[in-house]
DNA sequence: TACATAAGAATAG
DNA sequence: CTATTCTTATGTA
């Protein structure tokens, strides 16, 4: 089934920011977000390496687009039926991410029982793993804190994460 | 409570 | 192979 895999994509843009969508015809690929141009630079980059044909097909997003303004309006959606199809991934990151998008609207776990559900101790592997998230939001990582109630980390910043945990009305540790 | 350090797992370069 | 990483657990003061 190597028929040719063609990546669309579209930008969204929010108060916090762009977001870079990507899909394929399988399901969506990538959800970056883009602080300035040079960032969506490196990600076209990224695909041109790859021989990844990239075309900007905003029509094919009409979903995703609902979506994510009706989440960023606070509305409390699940984004667990839409059809993903990961373009890069190791078999331990991929297992991670999944488990991580179970994580239902305004819950939180840690990293642990993340790891534990994955039946390994190496707790840190699993926050090295969601830091590679293709998928922000979608996969909500942000809902991935210390197991002490700390935030952890965040590869684009910890206060979009703060950010997006009082979107859905998560109470953090000061 | 706060800080140092070990244990633990996977990955990028 | 080594250094790094979005962690925990434990020890010590």
């Amino acid at each position: 089934m190597e028929s040719k895999k063609d990546m669309y994509y579209t930008i969204l843009s929010f108060p916090k920011g762009k977001i870079f969508l990507a899909k394929t015809d399988k399901g969506l690929s990538f959800a970056n977000f883009m602080k300035s141009q040079k960032r969506f630079e490196e990600i076209a980059g990224y695909f041109k390496k790859r021989g990844i044909p990239l075309e900007r097909k905003p029509r094919k997003f009409r979903v995703e687009e609902n979506l994510f303004n009706q989440y960023f309006n606070g509305e409390k959606i699940d984004f667990r039926f839409l059809p993903l199809d990961f373009v890069y991934g190791t078999p331990f990151q991929r297992k991670v991410w999944l488990e991580t998008r179970e994580t239902p609207y305004g819950k939180t776990r840690s990293y642990k029982s993340i790891a534990q559900k994955l039946k390994q101790k190496g707790y840190r592997s699993v926050g090295q793993a969601l830091a590679r998230n293709p998928l922000l939001i979608i996969i909500p990582c942000h809902r991935v804190i210390s197991l002490d109630g700390g935030l952890g980390g965040f590869s684009i910043g910890l206060p979009l994460k703060r950010h997006f945990l009082r979107l859905e009305k998560v109470k953090i540790r000061a």
